[in-house]
DNA sequence: AAGTTATATAACTCAAAAGTTATGGAGTGC
DNA sequence: GCACTCCATAACTTTTGAGTTATATAACTT
């Protein structure tokens, strides 16, 4: 999954974090997100980039702003990828838990 | 959320994540996991530190062999955040929703 | 002891990422 | 139309990351 890079690594930065923790509690402005930031506007704009890049923002325009807001249903693919692992993980347990019983079971009636 | 980055960053990355589902089969060495891969063995290696650092993969050792595994738990941390993250897009979407059907209310008394 | 295997480390190249400053363009308000 | 605001883009620097080859180390094999 090509999307899977975009997500995971749109997620690596704590800045972008950031920003997605600000969006949900509400749209904001590409200002309004900069101002918590000891970061200049266009290091938060590049930020946004990335993160429209990943489908976790979207932006709309009013006037000169250009509102963004949260995009949660690139999450979803994301919970999906570690669901799959988690599945594996466990599919694969229990198989070595029941090859264990069998060796146990035959060493009981060796 | 130091470890945050560690652990996204690690994702980030398609062959690390082709580790990870490698490893949720089970146990497997360096060479192991570098088979499927047209890349060296060293480069394998590095992934691998990364993904360790991350806290995603332990190694034990095995005379001269280091048998990796998949650590699951490092994933919680991902899905609290990505969980927390929801919870609060819901929490002010609700309130949204409230706020609206106030106006409404107010609109139809008018 | 010698050779071989499994892995790590070092030194390097190349590309990409994160930040900066400077500037441009589109909208708004007077 | 002019000044100002909001944001994007360009050009640049610096750091980091992914990959390479070459080599070292440690354990196994015979």
């Amino acid at each position: 999954m090509q999307n899977l890079d975009q997500s995971f690594n749109a997620l690596a930065d704590p800045t972008r974090r950031a920003i997605l923790a600000r969006l949900a509690r509400g749209e904001a402005t590409v200002l309004e997100l900069a101002a918590p930031f000891s970061m200049s506007q266009p290091a938060i704009s590049k930020h946004l980039k990335v993160l429209e890049g990943a489908g976790l923002v979207s932006r709309r325009v009013d006037g000169t702003r250009r509102p963004c807001r949260l995009e949660p249903a690139a999450l979803d693919a994301i919970d999906r990828w570690i669901a799959d692992l988690r599945r594996v993980l466990e599919t694969n347990y229990s198989r070595l838990d029941a090859l264990l019983a069998d060796i146990e079971m035959n060493e009981g009636e060796a």
